[in-house]
DNA sequence: CCAAAATGTCAAGTATATTTTACATTTTTA
DNA sequence: TAAAAATGTAAAATATACTTGACATTTTGG
């Protein structure tokens, strides 16, 4: 056999364009107007500070149902939390 | 080398229990009302056919982009769309 | 100042959403 | 009633959301 490079089982390859939506969200501002960390809050949500830290940041949009959990612990709808811009995605 | 049965390369594994949220939702109702196909709304939404029966039968929920185009096009709100239950998910 | 708490980052794994293709069934209509 | 259009089903691949764990940096408070 001939010693080239074989890569196997790449899962996951990174892809540039689309951007992958990155719509901003008022939940720092929210969380931070209740004097919550990160932690209390993804307490709260049921999820990890992770999901926190990337929701917060746009890193990743929340899933619909992770998103309404949001709206209903700080008493707004959801389409006030998060920003959707026109071309949208 | 013996004969026993090898499994390769397994990369979903079906999971039961914790039932995957279904949440319901208005949309094959409001597409009919508005007279289109399941194919035109797909069209109108920018996903495929199978999106939009795969959402309107609640074998999955949308993503969040999603539920917003789909809110925007039928002109109602996100949460007048989708009836989360109580215990949410 | 310095220790603890809070926040950020990275990587790999699992879960869920969406696409693509192909075919089967039901409904509509000429 | 037969063809066409609409809807359903299934499987495999890809994209995105979320978790887990480990460590680095910043902020806060005694």
């Amino acid at each position: 056999m001939g010693d080239g490079v074989i890569i196997e089982n790449v899962k996951h390859v990174l892809h540039f364009g689309k951007e992958a939506a990155k719509l901003k969200n008022r939940i720092r501002e929210l969380r931070r107007a209740m004097g919550l960390t990160q932690d209390e809050l993804a307490g709260a949500l049921s999820v990890t500070r992770q999901t926190v830290i990337a929701i917060e940041k746009g890193t990743y949009c929340a899933s619909l149902p992770l998103a309404h959990r949001i709206a209903v612990f700080f008493g707004e709808s959801i389409e006030s939390i998060f920003i959707f811009d026109e071309e949208d995605q």
